[in-house]
DNA sequence: TTGTAGGCGTTATCAT
DNA sequence: ATGATAACGCCTACAA
């Protein structure tokens, strides 16, 4: 005697609850809105049904319906990157607070897909937050359309009139090598991020100003982005006659540091290592790392204002630009003699 | 002179593209979807339509169709912790190998809004896979109703029956301890993590039937489950008599072994110090950290396994449980007279 | 092979 | 204040 009619299995609809409660679906739809005004009997008996039928409206008829998710994208390059992790907790923070969900788009560093996967992303939602360092200028202008409403994270937009939120990594990184100036380090090495990484350029043109001013010997070395790249790179340091080192960033930075202390160089007495971004455990290094501050937790913050503010049609406000501050820790000191 | 009929800034529709392409509705479908035989010179007409009219399926419109949204959901009590942010990485991944996309919700600890979180959350996908170490079993299962298909990671399913993903957190402490003794440890601190966390509650319990056991002395310190919890009982720590301590997790140990080397108080010389987890930088402490090492991107594919059986309406697997892996580090040593 | 028509579960407009 | 009814955009029997 299975009834197929009545089926208690799946979720109760509008209808259901309607017919319960002997009311039009209309009647229904406006006392789980709590709009205008239903006759307070009637909002009764749809508050009873839908109760007995453990009713719960649709999310998804209801975003067709009103042709909004209350949802928004986020594309990482890397979700272990402590950096992207931030900037994912701020902006779901962020948004939680209007209501707003998250769905998050790992790319994995993956440049072919990173397109697909960005516009994928964004059309299950009504905006999107795109973290994308290496796509190049000419991809991103093309998907722009696509993306729209959108705001970058970590890059600029060239032409294309897209709100971005940024963080000003020239005046960074010339804190950091006025800090290492004024501590006496002329010959500097710098443990270069992915090439093609827009940030890293940003950082290493900066150096490459100061060397060309004549105020630093500048060494570059070729590292990468993660704790291992710069572990790995430690070796060719001590084979540099530098006093210092800058990290494209923490990651690298602590990577240095433990492969330092492994081959049995001190730091900061006889090399001086800064790193970039200043993620939680940079202070907790031994020794506590000095690095250039970047917010990430204002960062996905401000990214939402910004993606709220597109959401309602509102004209893109100017882009945000973080000042890095520099956070003097432990790991510089005193330029020394090397030998 | 605006054209009000042909609006080409909202995005095309199925309609517009079958009128476009001459042919219904249902044949852009098919050919859409790839699906059964469309007359080949037809699906050319209907390509050529959708890629002049920028035309891409809405996915909103195709799930309330189909009955499903290829996304799950992920709630965690903390985007913060490590453990989640690996959780959510490798779940993100796992899912993304079948299609499918990830919603993120931190219920950032509020136990109170815990459950509309997760419900919320769950209604807007096909799945979810939760971590709630703080809520009571109570009210888990009256939430199960309304959340299935799900899967628990990181807490036991009472008598419901629900899939979920652990750690034996009772063999690692075992591992740990056993390695302690064999280092000569008698009595041991642990620093316990929130009173409400049936993960600490594991670890709490093995460890006192230790105590029981007569194999060593516990002492027991309320911290928490973060880098400033194991920071702050740090004092505490050298009022006791005990040669090792065992956190509730690495980031606590950080804490603690931050906080013992601004102390004077050098580890493992004068007391050891274990965590558990293995976080990714856990190996790069000084000293690295002695821990006990569970897979949390493990965690994250075999939630994903077990949530697509789920989902694809099999029965559900009998419960994952990974064993931690003892890694011995630089953090413990020998157990040494106090004084 | 193609089209017609109904349904997915809401919301919103417009009568009443 | 309430109820038909038509969107929202797509899928899918079923029919032709």
């Amino acid at each position: 005697m299975t009834a197929e009619t009545d089926d208690d299995t799946r979720p109760a609809t509008i209808s259901r609850v309607a017919e319960l409660a002997g009311v039009s679906r209309a009647t229904v739809s406006r006392v789980m809105n709590g709009s205008s005004t239903v006759a307070p009997h009637l909002a009764e008996r749809v508050r009873a049904a839908a109760a007995t039928l453990n009713y719960q409206p649709s999310v998804l008829a209801r975003s067709l319906a009103v042709g909004r998710t209350s949802t928004i994208a986020l594309v990482v390059p890397d979700l272990a990157n402590p950096m992207f992790q931030d900037v994912l907790r701020s902006l779901s923070h962020a948004a939680a607070t209007q209501g707003h969900r998250l769905l998050v788009a790992d790319s994995e560093e993956n440049v072919a897909e990173e397109r697909l996967i960005a516009v994928e992303a964004r059309r299950r939602c009504d905006g999107l937050v795109l973290c994308a360092p290496r796509m190049p200028d000419s991809e991103l202008a093309a998907l722009a359309p696509q993306l729209a409403p959108f705001v970058l994270v970590n890059r600029e937009a060239p032409d294309l009139s897209v709100p971005s939120v940024n963080v000003d990594y020239a005046a960074g990184i010339r804190d950091l090598v006025s800090h290492l100036i004024g501590l006496g380090h002329r010959k500097v090495a710098y443990l270069a991020g992915p090439p093609t990484s827009s940030s890293n350029q940003l950082r290493l043109s900066t150096l490459r100003g100061f060397a060309a001013a004549g105020r630093l010997d500048l060494v570059e070395h070729e590292c990468g982005a993660t704790f291992s790249d710069g572990h790995a790179v430690a070796g060719r340091l001590i084979d540099d006659v530098c006093t210092a080192v800058i990290a494209y960033n923490d990651l690298v930075a602590f990577g240095a540091l433990s492969g330092l202390h492994e081959l049995g160089v001190s730091v900061p007495q006889q090399i001086s290592v800064a790193g970039f971004d200043d993620i939680p455990f940079a202070r907790y290094t031994t020794p506590p790392l000095t690095t250039a501050s970047v917010p990430p937790s204002e960062i996905g913050e401000r990214a939402w204002h910004r993606l709220w503010a597109l959401l309602n049609g509102q004209q893109p406000e100017p882009d945000a630009r973080f000042r890095p501050r520099l956070v003097v820790r432990g790991s510089t000191g005193p330029a020394a003699a090397w030998s």
